[in-house]
DNA sequence: CAACAGAATATTGTTGACAATTGAGAGATG
DNA sequence: CATCTCTCAATTGTCAACAATATTCTGTTG
């Protein structure tokens, strides 16, 4: 007998993701959005009813988003938008340097010939970026580069790659454009040709070094500006 | 007029304390403790009846324990126990040691004279009980020794020293008795040896690779019990 | 007897109501 | 007029009930 492929009474109220986790993903967007400031109260209550769910899923979400280091929640208080300090943020720079560091030395110590090409071709591609001025495109292919080689890393670093993620996200908390002010794009991809060329090498402690020192300047950049 | 100190009905049910943090520390307790198992559900309503709570404290301090890492959540089915894998138990004591060797990098860049000999202190009556046969008494000190030193790296690592201090609660997740396998006593002394030492002569780099190495041993020695 | 459909049960997801706590403003008092 | 206390409103903490979903058991069928 044939089976129908939903039995169920009404499809329209079809909601396969837990509502908590729409709650949380509009709660992000919100945050990193910029919709709610840093220090402010999230409300409950208002949120709930904007939102048109319960309490329950709202509060839930909310604890979700202390794991990221989005928000903080005080007893009895509320929860509010996570308030970067400088000290934070370069806090931040320091773990997320160190993360990239043991992505690229984790890659370099088990790397295929494919993942290498690929690595080294997008180099290339970001050189011919530079020497055509099309910095948008840069910035893109940067984004995608690191995010290879942290996929690339493969299953045996995937907490560290969980936690580069979010100390990336956190790290948006800082007051708005401070932070992807441009470095000189020629520099930014002359590290990164020394980061594949240590993978290239499989020389495991040269890519955590190059790795950590590429985002570190990052660091340096945002202590240039004060 | 004078107030009294306590104008509330009943005494008795005063609590100053979150009801979700009781219900959280207690769950930590009971799964570090062992008390319930890596992979067992936890059941939101036996635990809350068991507790003497409802069931929404219950679902709070799961996500909380979620945060932490030791219980992972599964939409509509529960939340479980974290097995941990030995691919997850080598990840762990690599970001252990990762995290080691920036606090002690950390602390190297601006120790003063007092937490140096309080360290250098450390280290010789470590030595004293290796030679007295002390084990309980060196593992004791040995916890304190490591403390100290997350601590003392200040509040520009406080991010990094709570990391630190998860993956040490989470590795405990491991299957029993095969972490604290007894290395050599002296072998570990003289590494704590080589960090006190970089971290005297200002030598960040040469601190941050000495507390890695530290903590690496514990990697290598779990690898060797296989 | 094996395998599958379907009901019964157990468990999580969600909701609205109530209790407890916090913060702010009105009013009294020196 | 400053300050302190008390009351009140706003908000979070907790609870018990209901809805939706997953799991288990059972009876039927080939």
């Amino acid at each position: 007998m044939e089976l129908d492929q939903d039995t169920r009474p009404h499809v329209a109220l079809r909601r396969q993701r837990p509502l908590v986790l729409e709650v949380r993903d509009e709660l992000e967007r919100m945050i990193l959005h910029g919709d709610i400031a840093p220090g402010d109260r999230l409300n409950e209550y208002a949120l709930a009813e904007q939102l048109g769910v319960s309490r329950a899923p709202v509060r839930e979400a909310a604890r979700s988003l202390e794991r990221e280091g989005l928000v903080t929640a005080v007893a009895n208080e509320g929860v509010y938008v996570r308030k970067l300090g400088l000290e934070d943020a370069l806090q931040l720079y320091d773990l997320r340097a160190l993360m990239a560091g043991h992505l690229c030395a984790v890659l370099a110590s088990h790397a295929d010939a494919a993942i290498k090409a690929e690595l080294r071709g997008c180099v290339a591609h970001m050189d011919s970026l530079i020497g055509s001025g099309d910095e948008p495109g840069y910035f893109e292919l940067n984004l995608a580069f690191h995010d290879r080689i942290a996929e690339a890393a493969g299953p045996n670093a995937d907490r560290a790659r969980a936690l580069y993620i979010a100390f990336g996200k956190e790290v948006r908390l800082l007051r708005r454009r401070v932070l992807d002010g441009a470095a000189s794009l020629t520099q930014s991809n002359e590290e990164h040709d020394r980061i594949v060329a240590a993978i290239e090498a499989g020389d495991v402690e040269g890519a955590r070094k190059a790795g950590a020192w590429h985002h570190e300047n990052g660091k340096k950049r945002l202590l240039d500006r004060l």
